[in-house]
DNA sequence: CGCGGATTTGACATAGTTCAATTCGAGTGG
DNA sequence: CCACTCGAATTGAACTATGTCAAATCCGCG
């Protein structure tokens, strides 16, 4: 499933260091009993799977490069998305309860990713209170970070695509060109308009529209936001 | 906030014992360190607030009685609502990771809840492997939930709708009477649609084309499913 | 250079919203 | 016991944002 160089524990001399959660879990170990944990590098190829809906869920993992996106198929056999996962996001969060995946994550581009195994998890739960702290802040985080789905699924086409425009700013490394703001969107349109829930045409009307507008210039995956004040505006309300 | 009566322990002869999150958390306790938790029982009049979103957060609440809706006010002053809680459920979930509340929880009957220090609950983390695994288990069912709605906000209005009476019957007592099956709403019919992101009109629509085709009879707060094949059929496409 | 998939554009259809009017139902007071 | 009232629920009619279907264009790659 995933073509990978195993180390012992790559977290120990990690430059990520206790900002990545695998670094927390390898403290959280080390202080707790003396082990360190037992992390795996992982590289996957684009479009590769990481994990399925309905496996046994042995391991989360920590996105360190690329994307990926998680969703599930209805029973149509429509894809619907509810994330998408950058460098520093853990992924897997919502199966740690069951012990299965709820949902399938695949890799929208080529993706280097940490897996951390259950077993540690739960082991580092019971001794660190820090990574009880950090787990349970990242998933109210994810709770909180689906109830802002809900939010916007509930707004116009428009301020869907502003909104999400405006959360990339927050997740990747942008850079100030003289136009603007210059962010890299990984994802297809296709994705985009699964996860936004709009036809791909809608999104893709969106986008030249906010262009007529002068909002952002975007080409591909590149985007450019122009007027982030007048974008903000779009999606606040 | 609340009118209430204060007991000591009140889970220690509660006849709901350990299938009630506030029994595992007292169980918990009494193991993991001698003293017994710190709940306190409370009676909320209909439309009293639990919580305010924004408010430090110190307890979870286990609803014993009656029934709330937890939500989010919108910049336009908007009440969003993300879901209700009937007795068994447990509300706050989304706050342990932040020290504030998310969201605010406001009684739409009389309600009676059981209120859980979060000091207790945090204790209570640390000493008993059990007690972890029930809160994780009921965070990730959380998250499930919201799956659940993005998916459902994703379908037409009529599916929206048998899929809420579905999800109902499994989550209250339901009496089986000559007609079907016949289970009580305690939200009004402008709660459920803000749940459902409809206009009110267009669930009142859903209803009466619903009883049209004979798939259920409703009157007020009382529905009684007469087709439950046909409201399945609906809500599963 | 040409193929195939992704994106964009256009024309049209429609589910659901909005606004307005009506009915219903539970309290309330005479 | 019977008006009244006021909010909630329902019904109707017209509107609109977004979906759907089809065609045109773009783009990367062999």
């Amino acid at each position: 499933m995933a073509g990978n160089e195993t180390h012992g524990s790559p977290c120990t001399d990690c430059p990520r260091g206790a900002r990545c959660f695998g670094g927390v879990l390898n403290e959280a170990l080390l202080k707790g009993c003396g082990q360190p944990a037992q992390v795996t590098r992982q590289v996957h190829s684009q479009r590769s799977y990481i994990h399925r809906q309905g496996d046994s869920c042995e391991a989360l993992h920590v996105i360190r490069g690329g994307a990926t996106k998680s969703f599930m198929t209805s029973s149509e056999g429509e894809e619907e998305i509810f994330g998408f996962q950058l460098p520093g996001d853990v992924a897997g969060l919502d199966a740690i309860g069951a012990n299965k995946y709820r949902s399938n994550l695949r890799a929208i581009t080529r993706t280097w990713s940490c897996r951390l195994p259950l077993s540690d998890v739960r082991t580092a739960l019971a001794v660190s209170d820090d990574f009880r702290n950090d787990l349970l802040n990242r998933m109210s985080q994810e709770v909180s970070r689906l109830h802002g789905m809900l939010h916007r699924e509930r707004c116009s086409a428009e301020q869907r695509v502003a909104a999400f425009l405006l959360a990339q700013l927050d997740r990747e490394p942008v850079s100030q060109t003289e136009e603007g703001l210059e962010l890299t969107l990984p994802m297809s349109r296709v994705d985009l308009a699964r996860y936004l829930d709009l036809a791909t045409e809608t999104v893709s009307r969106v986008f030249t529209r906010l262009q007529g507008r002068s909002l952002l210039r975007t080409d591909g995956g590149r985007c450019v936001i122009v007027d982030l004040q007048a974008l903000s505006r779009l999606a606040g309300a």
